[in-house]
DNA sequence: ATTCCGATTTGATCCTGATCAATGTCGCGC
DNA sequence: GCGCGACATTGATCAGGATCAAATCGGAAT
């Protein structure tokens, strides 16, 4: 058993939800706010507790507030594939499909704020701003998608640790409000099996191409899950991206 | 230089378009469509053409009206992934962004109906119906892309080769409005690379699974494009997918 | 018919990542 | 301290696909 949940935002009321400029809701006006408000409700997991099976009929959709979740879908012999990582402000579920297409398992303990199905349909149908910034957020969604099958279906292991690695370096320093700068650190929200599952790749190829990247100076590490970064652009060099892009000023 | 474009349907009216009932524009009401109607206008493309490069400025969104273009991002080394198959009355383009993230290629001979992108975004904040079919189009698609990034990720080239026969049998009996049947046979759309480039494999892989399963009798070939399917039973057992789902009643 | 060229098939060999197996590390409860 | 279990690393071997190379097919132009 772990230890209790420890929420890191004192009242559940929207005006003080640490996601509330970035998730479905953000566009709202004040009574929309109020009117979603009334049909909300928090749940919370620990780590590695599903919260949706594939298949499940699902009686709410909702936004992942604090904590990490996985979709993923696993064939009958037992391949795992996971699909997206779904971060705060991330939505679960869709409008108008009633069962979910994959598991949505929590990676790290997680709040998510639920809102029941049906009313969040009148919702969007009688309030624009939802269905927009949900539009928003779903074509956002499928570009990351697509950029990942990228990953998925034509890098190396050692590119396709290297890119998780980037993503999550900048994902992390987002989340900090921070331009992601050498020498930074961070620690890595998931198992070498996650990794793994990830990726497209077993875990011992996970373990040993991490071994690699730092036997060749490119990351250090600081225990098992904190990754050191002494250079930004040697990571970039090992991903397989373009990197010309252009220099951050 | 290829044959001159033959365009499927008569004129280019909205109440005579081939993909009225599923495009983006298909919950219109008439005056919607009417200033739809104006600001439209059609493009052809050849097999092979690029419609767009990744990068490139957008001036226009577009739904493909006949034929099939190809989503493909480049890494500087020339690996290739094609991360979507665009079919009749799928979207190209997203409102609010003003540079195509990928590729869009014509992979057969291709007629697209354009809106100016101002416009129509115009259009979309002021007519609820479009942005709803939008978003119902952009969650399928998300749907689909993470289906493939299971393909992509976990799946034997054996598998892959028939996931992607079992795709395009399906889609291609839904076209013709029929439900897909033993014996059943269709047209290849792709070359055995954009094939490879679909699958994450290469060219010679392709063309040694296709001779696989011919020679284990679950397709069989009419010319080099031509597939015929026995038995679609044995072809889904050979896509490593879960076969239990429910008769066809 | 002949040539040509792109698409495809087939063969031989190599190499990356999977698989099978053992060992190491760390935190925790007793 | 000790033993246990989850997670991770490392080693040895194998195999599925990639790569390099050559042959074949088939349609279009001459």
């Amino acid at each position: 058993m772990k230890a209790k949940m420890d929420l890191s935002f004192d009242t559940k009321e929207c005006w003080n939800c640490p996601i509330k400029h970035q998730a479905v809701c953000s566009r709202c006006e004040p009574d929309e706010l109020k009117r979603l408000d009334e049909i909300k409700y928090y749940r919370n997991y620990e780590a590695g507790q599903p919260v949706i099976w594939a298949g499940d009929h699902m009686e709410f959709v909702a936004s992942v507030v604090t904590g990490i979740a996985s979709l993923s879908q696993t064939m009958e012999d037992g391949r795992t594939q996971m699909v997206g990582l779904l971060l705060p402000s991330d939505f679960i579920g869709r409008p108008g499909r009633d069962s979910a297409p994959f598991d949505v398992v929590a990676v790290s303990d997680l709040t998510i704020c639920c809102f029941r199905k049906s009313p969040f349909e009148d919702l969007m149908t009688s309030t624009p701003h939802i269905g927009t910034r949900l539009l928003e957020m779903t074509l956002d969604e499928l570009d990351s998608a697509r950029e990942w099958m990228l990953v998925l279906g034509r890098k190396t292991a050692r590119e396709k640790i290297a890119s998780l690695l980037a993503i999550i370096s900048r994902r992390d320093a987002a989340l900090k409000k921070q331009t992601p700068k050498d020498g930074m650190s961070f620690d890595l929200p998931l198992t070498r099996e996650a990794m793994a599952d990830y990726l497209g790749l077993t875990l011992e190829t996970v373990s040993r191409q991490i071994s690699a990247l730092k036997k060749a100076g490119i990351i250090e590490l600081d225990g098992k899950r904190r990754i050191v970064v002494p250079s930004l652009e040697r990571l970039m060099n090992e991903t397989g991206d373009d990197v010309d892009g252009g220099l951050i000023a």
